[in-house]
DNA sequence: GTCTATAATTGGATAGAC
DNA sequence: GTCTATCCAATTATAGAC
């Protein structure tokens, strides 16, 4: 049988993860054996155990990976001079390409949340709550400037976030709408809901 | 050992499906054990089997009942009168009301669609989309009449659900807000994202 | 760094006594 | 209808050879 030569440690290591973020996804973290994980990767199980401590430090480390990026890629994204109801539309669009392109990280972040111990649920969840007041943030600005109203700032952005978030459950490329005509009209809602200025 | 006496088949069946509700609503289908779910009712694990075909069965029949029950809450709730908009306001005071009764239904039925054997899927599937084509005929008819304005009959139908259900994932009774008051506050973003007219 | 082998536990499901 | 006992397969994680 085709044994591996040695030292792989630099590649192994992150194709390990990125198999069990595909199969998380896919089937479910509780319904995924390390067995499979390795060999998607090609190794043997006993391997993993050189790459992580134990199967939830690998769940919790996909997720905290994904919200460290969400945050930093928030932080970096340069947000528009304008008015709050430009700076949601800016969140909206953000939001939705961001999600996109990661639909499995996306998926993982919230359906797993239940299998994290509750150690690890409370860091995921205060990195969570971060993003989440970004958009209250804007929210209240919008609110006072006069340029938004919402009926309740938190309530509304749950709300925006969910159906933001919503579109990752049907989005297919190659459908019946592009990628950026979606985006145009969750942006719309949006906006809508926020009680926008027309 | 408290051995139970004869025959309580009528009560041990509904008694198990509540505690498989309400565990594989908590840990998960893959994370709970049929031992579990005996337990739980007090019997052994091999009783299960007298009540349902397998695990699978179990889980299925649970999502098909919600949905059932979900299509015909809907179908002897009262419609109003009046036009689209009302219409859509009654759809979304019955969404959020059905769904904040039954949470662990809820969360199952959208949490474990991937559990289910394609067959079954399909099944659950076909009643979700109906539960969805109600939502869009509102839609339509708004549309049509000017009462309403969305800018994509489907993706509104699918994004208002979004929203709504969403209300599940956080709110608690005894929380800030009254359910009343998080009703009305969610039919306000509701008709302002489908372009109610004020 | 990866392998084989295995420990220790747990899983779904069934058989047969009562 | 429920029990005990059990089959058989699968699980996570570790030990030790190479």
């Amino acid at each position: 049988m085709a044994r591996k030569p040695g030292s792989r440690a630099e590649i192994t290591g992150p194709r390990l993860r990125d198999a069990a973020l595909r199969l998380f996804a896919r089937d479910g973290y509780a319904a995924v054996s390390m067995r499979q994980i390795a060999a998607e990767v090609g190794v043997q199980a006993g391997a993993i155990y050189l790459y992580t401590a134990d199967k939830q430090t690998l769940l919790f480390q996909l997720m905290q990976d994904h919200m460290d990026a969400l945050l930093g890629a928030w932080a970096d994204s340069t947000p528009p001079l304008g008015d709050a109801r430009a700076r949601l539309q800016h969140f909206a669009r953000f939001h939705i390409r961001f999600h996109a392109a990661r639909a499995d990280a996306v998926f993982i972040a919230y359906m797993e949340l239940r299998n994290l111990t509750p150690a690890n649920f409370a860091t995921v969840e205060a990195l969570r709550k971060r993003y989440e007041t970004e958009l209250e943030t804007i929210l209240r600005a919008g609110q006072d400037e006069g340029t938004l109203a919402v009926p309740d700032t938190k309530l509304a952005a749950m709300a925006l976030i969910a159906m933001l978030t919503g579109v990752n459950t049907w989005f297919r490329e190659g459908g019946r709408l592009s990628r950026d005509r979606v985006e145009e009209i969750y942006v719309d809602m949006v906006l809508k809901a926020a009680g926008a200025r027309a």
